[in-house]
DNA sequence: GCAAATATGTTAATTAACTTGACATTGTTT
DNA sequence: AAACAATGTCAAGTTAATTAACATATTTGC
């Protein structure tokens, strides 16, 4: 039942059933009750009576209510929530947000802030100290309060060194260690993950996947990432590297990839594929709303985005030729991975159906009946916070089950 | 530690370290002492003292000689060969092989029979029991003495049922109950499973793959098939159908498959594309020694093999191109992935550096660069025995767990 | 060749997580 | 109000672990 990135310590085996309770605690909508933990885990009542004693004893846990039915009522059990508060931190490549959450996830404040990840972790981490420096005293929060933060970045992470790998987008962080550094300032253990892997988590743990086996989780940002959660744990590869769906040739002789190969899916469906589009379009006299913005090369994809919105056609179809891609790499996805369901998050998936049909219509094509048929292709629930909470999931799994290690 | 399709059983979770001290010493080669046990697992060395004679009671497990320098010589720990005995039971398309094998995974005996997989359970089952009834008391062994048996089918299957999901080249096997059928003839407990994920197991239980943490096997038989085994886990997806690479969609207007889809990987590289593929070049004139074969629609994959290792080069031609497009899906399947090897079997992978060699050009083009540094690309080490040998793995794995549970 | 050093393996006493089986509590049904 | 039903708790017993001492086997140093 280890559900999170969390790590069960080889020295506390004796402990698996109280972190087993804890997760399903925390993930059971609604609450659970002790006679429901003993069914799950496979304990007896008695012994799940004295587990859940240990936790409320600790402060992690309460005592909520519930309603049944033919006897005694159940007492549903939830993450006691003044238990501590955490943070989730989400860089990406042109802002930072950062959340603050009290135990049971719930968003108590939220702070956005410019940052450019090409300045390197230099500029940028002092940064982020400075924005939760001036922002968190005003919430009501010291610094000393917080007992854990989770931080992701848009590239592969080495999660046991605390650093980057070769990040393509992220010049200057490699071997950086970002983990050391932000735990030494933030006075609190703190967990580096990849976005899209924390987006997975995030969806899983409260939005539109929510305690799915197995998830996928595409970012269509300016670059498009995958964050795989298979058997209920996340899955980051050999190098965590993993979901790397953005780097997939799709077509032979296709645009150049940042990565340097040609055809990449990123190179046909991402936020900067929609801008170089929507500009080319506009040059070539397409008739758009494009066309007020000049010069036409400061187009962006939030432009083409907004415009599609509003209706503009030009704009709904470069949307639909994105999904189509996307919906050929998510085929492949879905032939490999035989997910339940495929959360699709970052900006452009703002647009519902409009970037969700195209992709369904294709999937449905192109990967096996069995696969497709078992498969849901939803939007994020959670919208652009998907990393940040998928973070705030990760801080509460560390400092929830540290305290209950013992 | 949980290293194979074996599930422990909620109940016996104070067993959880008799399990994983049980799997350690079947996997390690050459055996394993109880203070590196010890280390491994995370307990003391008084601990696995009494695990590890708890094993030996029950005659699981016995002492044999190692080496080390400094103290005392450690006592190395193997599996008993005579515990018992198992069949692993690799159901083809075309052909049946069984194979008999004792506690340590050595194969006391093999035989390999034709079958028509098209014909159906009610024929071909009784086949397979058929020749083991004839074979098996020639090995010396009866029937009552084999613990447990393993079969692979070339399909999706549902683990949990004991039947096959939805198979494209099954006919008729849809919702037959094998595994049902099969332990009532044998006797004896049997675990069903598909062809490419046992081939995964067997790969890295006794191959190529022999430990790695995340491994991917590529069945290139007349169909194309993958099976995965991630973070040391056999992930099957939501309905067991992951691992079907075989009906990625590689060129829009491509061949058209036997899934009903074109441009299939297996309609451009499996052995059926391969014979295709044949008989269209000799009816076109090309210079060949299948040429000799009439009538040319007779050729076979099994012919193409044969001519290339002779060296015919057009022969040799056809593999190459299938190399280049298994490469491409390959290339799609590291970068999902990254995994930490991945194995080519079936037919054609006995061809070698023939087929590799374009695969493995094609993936370092189309992949990331930090995803194919990593990954290891190797033909299977135990050729057509792969999916054989993972079945006796999994046969081992469920009567030595079963007995060591008490 | 023999003690010292070193590493592995075992034993007995203790600890802690669980089970068993009885009992207590709190609700619904008749 | 009594019977029933389901949940939760308690006390005693069981068992897999730890701790700390000791036993065993091999190399090293003189």
């Amino acid at each position: 039942m280890a559900t999170t990135v969390w790590q069960i310590p080889k020295a506390s085996v004796k402990n698996l059933n109280k972190h087993a309770a804890l997760d399903l605690i925390r993930f059971a909508p609604g609450g659970i009750s002790r006679i429901e933990l003993s069914r799950q885990i496979g304990l007896t009542r008695a012994a799940v009576t004295s587990i859940v004693g240990d936790l409320i004893e600790a402060r992690l846990v309460r005592e909520a209510n519930g309603q049944h039915s033919g006897g005694r009522n159940p007492i549903n059990l939830e993450i006691n929530p003044d238990f501590g508060r955490v943070l989730g931190i989400d860089i990406g490549s042109t802002h930072v947000t950062i959340v603050l959450a009290n135990g049971l996830a719930q968003v108590l404040n939220e702070v956005n802030a410019p940052l450019d990840i090409t300045q390197g972790p230099e500029i940028c981490l002092p940064q982020v100290e400075q924005v939760i420096n001036t922002w968190l005293p005003n919430t009501g929060t010291g610094l000393r309060e917080i007992l854990a933060a989770a931080v992701d970045v848009p590239g592969p992470v080495v999660s046991d060194a605390g650093k980057v790998g070769a990040p393509p987008i992220m010049p200057g962080w490699d071997n950086f260690p970002i983990r050391d550094w932000l735990e030494e300032r933030l006075g609190c253990p703190v967990s580096l993950g990849n976005d899209a892997e924390f987006g997975a988590l995030g969806e899983w743990a409260f939005g539109a996947g929510r305690g799915e086996k197995n998830l996928a989780y595409i970012k269509v940002g300016t670059g498009v990432g995958a964050g795989l959660l298979l058997d209920g744990q996340i899955y980051r590869g050999t190098t965590g590297s993993a979901g790397e769906i953005g780097h997939i040739t799709l077509v032979e002789d296709g645009p150049i990839c940042t990565c340097g190969n040609h055809g990449c899916l990123e190179a046909l469906a991402g936020g900067r594929s929609l801008a170089l589009r929507a500009r080319d379009g506009v040059s070539k006299g397409r008739r758009t709303r494009l066309a007020e913005i000049v010069p036409a090369n400061s187009i962006t994809a939030k432009d083409v985005i907004a415009a599609a919105r509003r209706g503009d056609l030009f704009s709904q179809q470069l949307v639909t030729d994105s999904g189509y891609h996307l919906g050929t790499a998510i085929a492949s996805l879905v032939n490999l991975i035989n997910p339940d369901i495929v959360v699709i998050g970052g900006g452009v998936a703002q647009l519902g159906d409009l970037l969700l049909d195209p992709i369904r219509q294709t999937v449905k094509q192109r990967s096996l009946k069995v696969s497709w048929q078992a498969v849901r292709i939803s939007a994020a629930i959670l919208g652009r916070r998907s990393s940040a909470m998928g973070a705030v999931a990760q801080a509460l799994s560390m400092s929830l089950h540290q305290i209950a290690q013992v």
